[in-house]
RNA sequence: GGCGCCGUAGCCAAGUGGUAAGGCAGAGGUCUGCAAAACCUCCAUUCGGCGGUUCGAAUCCGCCCGGCGCCUCCA
């Protein structure tokens, strides 16, 4: 049975998620149902991503995963943005064209985001695509009257002009600080407050291939203008979603809604959704304090990627979440409890003359009790933990029959496979799990030789046999079907 | 200075008025040649501290202590 219309039918209570806009839990309706349009943030494409990036991508693949789940049809896009002052500093600094630059960037994050088990989303927008159609809306702003050009040939928006602007974040335009950052800034604005929409080129954007023909003269799209003009021109005027880390909530986000709603006139996006920063080992992770750490890097270390997964759905998305060693330990633990359970259901042996078991009871619980979770603002702990009780029921009743009908082995192993299509630890651990043949046959030919040894009673034999493959990762159950084996990572031992 | 968040067991983390989910780690037990896996039992009279409201508070209010975010381009 297909999970969207079994899940939608099942629906009684609706889905709720915290908007920003109105700092209120609000049941979540799309404009247009059952289609879902929704634009994330994406990584600026100057660095490698580190696992802070990833916290954000995790929770946009939930909602993804989750709202698919749910019946609803996704459109789901995610920019890279590639060019802004970062990109064009670094590519400088190399001395290189920001579309030589850039691209590397995105392809790493997405290698990291597969290994992830992120599913790939509809659309992966780049800013240096779309300048026609920025320089386009930023022409209307201007026509609106929203909207000023400088004698440099800049172009800004003058939030004076947009009384609601401040809505998003809360924050007053007249009591921000005017602080050192301000100061900083070379541009010739009005009002400290507003914000460029279009920069005039200066020799290091024309140098980095970072400069486009404009009416303004040359120059290139401002950050904020990039994902407004992007989200707009491939979802269209109002946004169901609009996601992003907490910190773009101001300035980046207000910006957004300014410009869009004073192109548009129309609500820019219905639902704010913003992630919390996560902390690496109790502190604050940033590429300034040089504690960053990657995907590829834990991977290193000797984690799983699906460990690396569990840990960062283990927190709700609003709250901040400590990543560390130890914790991936234990999620790597849970993973393998996961695959262990699975792989138990997969040989267990069934009958269709054997008395049913509680499964399909605990079977319609664990559905409740998940959708429950997830319903309330992507909940994904009590999720996790609705599954992980499931588990361990069936467990038990395994203990208790050994022998079940077909159907409830099925039955089992559809809803742990339904739950996975949402959370995708199985997903990613299979995949990781993957073996070749070589070292498949080896470990047969030395199970045979240990199971010989154990008939004979040589149980030194057989010990050293099991010592043998432990070595290479590879730990043995006996089980009353005879001999099973599993490969585990469980990452570097703790110091 | 302005706006806002958090502090729950060894670790991670749910719970936001009705008497503390789940995972990991740890202890004991069942099973096993021994293990492993699985299951069972135990593991926070208590939720940073002190007051207050209430029949009742981790949950609401106040103060204090500690940690943190944003305030013009950091997910």
């Amino acid at each position: 049975m297909p999970d969207a219309e079994e899940n939608r039918n099942s629906t009684i209570m609706p889905l709720r998620l915290y908007n920003t806009l109105s700092r209120r839990l609000q049941e979540f309706e799309p404009l247009d149902p059952p289609r879902v349009r929704i634009y994330a943030c994406g990584p600026t494409i100057y660095d490698f991503a580190h696992i802070g990036n990833f916290r954000s991508f995790i929770v946009y693949d939930l909602l993804h995963r989750y709202l698919e789940w749910r019946g609803f049809e996704v459109r789901f896009v995610m920019n890279f943005t590639d060019v802004d002052d970062r990109t064009i500093h670094a590519a400088a600094q190399r001395g290189v064209r920001i579309d030589e630059f850039t691209p590397p960037f995105a392809e790493a994050i997405l290698r990291d985001a597969d290994a992830l088990g992120i599913q790939r989303v509809d659309s992966y927008p780049r800013a240096t695509d779309f300048v026609p159609q920025m320089v386009e809306f930023v022409e209307r702003l201007v026509a609106n009257g929203l909207a000023y050009p400088t004698e440099e040939g800049s172009v800004y928006f003058d939030i004076s002009e947009f009384p609601e602007y401040g809505k998003l974040s809360g924050i007053d335009p007249d009591t921000v600080r005017s602080g050192a950052r301000v100061a900083v800034d070379d541009y010739e604005k009005e009002d400290a407050r507003d914000f460029a929409l279009w920069k005039a080129a200066k020799p290091v954007d024309v140098e980095t291939g970072a400069a486009w023909d404009s009416p303004w003269g040359l120059g290139r799209p401002g950050w904020h203008l990039e994902c407004s003009v992007m989200g707009l021109s491939e979802l269209g005027d109002t946004l169901d979603i609009h996601l992003g880390g907490e910190d773009l909530i101001f300035p980046h986000h207000e910006d957004e809604i300014a410009q869009s709603e004073g192109a548009t006139g129309k609500p820019f996006a219905r639902f704010w959704l913003h992630i919390k920063h996560l902390l690496l080992e109790g502190e604050k992770m940033s590429k300034s304090l040089g504690n960053t750490v990657s995907v590829q890097e834990l991977v290193d270390e000797g984690f799983e990627p699906a460990a690396v997964r569990h840990r960062l759905l283990s927190a709700q998305y609003r709250s901040e979440l400590n990543f560390t060693r130890e914790g991936l330990r234990g999620s790597a633990a849970a993973i393998q409890r996961l695959v262990d359970f699975r792989e138990r259901l997969r040989e267990v042996p069934v009958s269709d003359s054997v008395q049913g078991t509680r499964v399909h009871q605990l079977i319609h619980e664990a559905r409740e009790s998940f959708q429950a979770a997830l319903d309330d603002d992507l909940n994904a702990p009590n999720a996790l933990a609705a599954l992980f009780g499931f588990v361990r029921e069936v467990n038990a009743e395994l203990d208790h029959h050994p022998v079940i009908p077909p159907g409830d082995r099925d039955a089992t192993l559809e809803v742990l496979a339904s739950l996975d299509r949402v959370l995708g630890l199985l997903e990613v651990a299979s995949a990781e799990r993957a073996l070749d043949s070589d070292l498949a046959s080896w470990v047969e030919e030395r199970i045979e030789a240990r199971s010989e040894a154990r008939v004979r009673r040589d149980f030194a034999t057989a010990d050293r046999i099991r010592d043998e493959l432990a070595a290479r990762g590879v730990l043995l159950e006996d089980t009353p079907q005879g001999t099973r084996w599993k490969v585990v990572r469980r990452g570097v031992e703790p110091s």
